[in-house]
DNA sequence: GATGAATGAGTATTCATTCAT
DNA sequence: GATGAATGAATACTCATTCAT
């Protein structure tokens, strides 16, 4: 058991791990996940040591983090459908939202290092499939709501999704930030779109998602 | 003087040359351009020397790899605009060949590394500009066909554009592949949406990405 | 002043300190004397904080149980004197004893770190040298009783004594138990041989060891 | 294949590896077989970079190091084996000889570690295979010829030798080497006695020594 | 020119030891 | 006193780049 990490360390030893978890978070948003460790540690205010201690190699670090933003998409996500009543609305909050709330998560992808890291991960794994859920409720809802074209599934929208998260780094300046927000713009009226053009394939599934692997 | 490599070189140099460029692009496709360059040598079946030769340092290597990837994607642009008397059918054609044709110069871009060799470069900029004219001619005339939403640019499209093909790495699977093209389809319904969603700010023009710097 | 530290200790740091002795000698005498203190702390049941309130440092802690063993070496010399009227008998059992009774000490010879912390020490060298007396005691009697070939010291009984101790390890197998126990038998009849082959150079006598120093 | 890289090395590679394996050797021999790697690089003439191409971890250069001796011992064996017509003499010229021709291999061995990467090692354990058959040709002509006596096997006599040797360490002083002459003297005495005192369980055999796997 | 060997700076990681709780 | 968290120096190992063959 990995127990909680959230209540099994000593005071200390907590405030520790989240500085040390955020000021991750914040480089890999800014330089990939390949920064040396000890700048890392440096800027979370520890030494190299108290970082190993807390997760014992670059890969373990990644995953944290990444763990760590899924579990805030996830909540928000359901925050978001307990707020909602229309699906499509709900829908759309989460894509919109997300872009300012998450870009650090999706950052932490923009490597091949992590992706390979993440990828096989049961326990990131079983988080995106919450997080795939709901956003599953979502598809259906908006389809019957008929807002939503029918001919896209929960991984449509989830590789949408990733692959706009994914671009957002730092957001180095207003027109990246303002870029963002019309790509998400522009994607919810393709996916309004009725009748659109007509997509190749059939609608991909959360279920698809997994050998793929390549995405979310 | 760099001189046109293409003919300066002996017929010999000239295959190595080539050889080396193809390897890495591949390899640069399959695991991100942090490679260990003798990786590259290898597929390439040439020694380090060589490459090195060819190639002063991996940044070098980096902007090759690019610079042969926007040719062709210029190449392309071009060759549609001759073809195709409809602006709007100019643009999906070149968005929707493009994921297939330059999968790697988009991947080469997934890295800070890449991104931060390949900003700055003025032949790589020249280059650059070049396509989003031809883009920037392809949206002005499909708004005048009153098919693409007015309130967007070339800039627009050219980061959703290089946003997706960001995303397709090595397409490990079929769903990989679909899922590239399904969201070329959601995007362009997205694009000719009228009424669309209104979109935040003001269109992104092809002007607008150089600060950015970040996309494209 | 060290005192005497089994006097000295309250009783749970009494406790302490032997189980961190005794935890040490096994994982010495399984892994080597180079074995992270972490690891002997928890084998201990104790924190490595406790370890180093006992044992200011790792040669310390080698040191201790260098000495302990000793200790023990020499009251089994003495109880064989007391209870031997035979020198060689005498001689006979406590080689034959030792190598079940005293793996551990010369275990942690194993080592270059050890034989170097070892050596020097004045504590060590004071019970080793104990301990040579007896031998000698035992070595000139059994030589008086005519059975012990008279072109030895007790310092070659000591080499002889020491090499083959330190090869036992943990006894991973019969095989290997049985090879210790033989392997002194055949020594023994090598002491008693007469004639013996001619022994290059004189017989070592318990002096000779100080400087070499690399044994006993 | 690992080929023969006796043959396959370009002159100047060839160079550095030889220098390489006997630096390694004298340092193993005088501090034991975990000196950091620069110092063994730094000894050899060569940075640490081609230390590791020639030696893909310290694993590996234990182990070649320790090849390397057998190889030597192998020869020797074979050699006596050529030039005596005695078994008997044969034998002790070879555990005699070897103490001088050989100290370095057996001294890698004094280390947990050493012991460790070389059990298991299917080319160590075929070459010291080799070394036994040798050996085991010696020992039944030594009893043939009636000067060996009979309750031992090859695997006695192994285990005999290699706990030797072991301790023969860096000559430190005279002593030391004439101790360990003398010791293989006792313990030839001790080979050849008759009646000698009798040995517990049954002779070692070249087979016993495999599944033991803690000596020679 | 081509090759691949050598170099050594750059990083990851470990572990002895100290010190706050 | 006991504990285990924090520190950072010591080392292993990798890989870009240079250079002898």
């Amino acid at each position: 058991m990995t127990a909680d990490p959230e209540t099994t360390l000593r005071a200390d030893a907590r405030r520790n791990r989240d500085q040390i978890l955020a000021a991750a978070k914040t480089i890999f948003a800014v330089s990939g996940p390949e920064v040396p460790m000890e700048e890392i540690a440096r800027a979370a205010g520890v030494g190299v040591g108290t970082l190993y201690r807390r997760f014992p190699d670059r890969d373990a670090l990644v995953r944290a983090v990444a763990m760590d933003n899924f579990e805030r998409v996830l909540i928000d996500a359901r925050a978001i459908a307990a707020e909602e009543t229309s699906s499509w609305r709900a829908l759309e909050r989460l894509l919109r939202q997300s872009v300012e709330l998450q870009l650090s998560i999706q950052l932490a992808m923009v490597s091949h290092r992590a992706l390979v890291i993440l990828k096989g991960d049961p326990e990131v794994r079983r988080l995106r499939d919450e997080i795939l859920a709901v956003v599953e409720d979502f598809v259906r809802g908006a389809q019957a709501e008929g807002v939503l074209r029918p001919d896209v599934g929960a991984g449509d929208i989830a590789i949408l999704f990733a692959t706009l998260l994914r671009q957002m780094r730092a957001k180095s300046s207003d027109v990246a930030e303002m870029a963002a927000r019309r790509c998400v713009g522009i994607m919810i009226d393709g996916l309004s779109a009725r009748p659109g053009t007509e997509l190749p394939g059939r609608p991909i599934m959360a279920d698809d998602l997994d050998p793929a692997a390549d995405h979310s």
